[in-house]
DNA sequence: ACTCTATGTAATATATAATTTGCATATGTT
DNA sequence: AACATATGCAAATTATATATTACATAGAGT
């Protein structure tokens, strides 16, 4: 599942451990959504776009590889 | 977790049986998650956004309980 | 060189999404 | 009445998302 997550995280200058814990999850966690690797559940990506202020399109829609 | 799926649901008339085939789920799980009961992964909730014709958004961004 | 922070990654354990099976009811049809 | 289809719901099982712990490396600062 590849998404934008890294890519907007960065902009907002937070590590992935701040937004672990904004979001309740690990840091490991973050790591393997940002690698594409993992398959969140929509809680999370709920959590993680509020987190980010984008919605879910904006982070999960149709991401070109 | 409140979402639009049974209201876009029923307007394509489809069945959760035959949502539930194409997403490749049972008819369960495509019937807890509509009443709201059930946290969804990613790539199900993606599959049924496609079938639906619809994006994440419209079916589970910041629905009103 | 050393220390600290951020990140990548792997093994094992735990929580929970999803399956399977079964039974219930409501509705439509013959 | 009898039968089929669509849905709701519950218990037990399986698959997998996430946690935990640990070790690695790279970069920035002192």
């Amino acid at each position: 599942m590849k998404n934008n997550v890294k890519k907007i995280r960065m902009k907002t200058s937070m590590t992935q451990q701040q937004l672990a814990k904004k979001v309740g999850v690990t840091r490991q966690t973050i790591g393997l959504i940002e690698k594409g690797e993992y398959n969140p559940t929509l809680q999370l990506c709920v959590a993680i776009a509020k987190e980010l202020d984008k919605t879910l399109d904006d982070l999960f829609w149709e991401v070109e590889e």
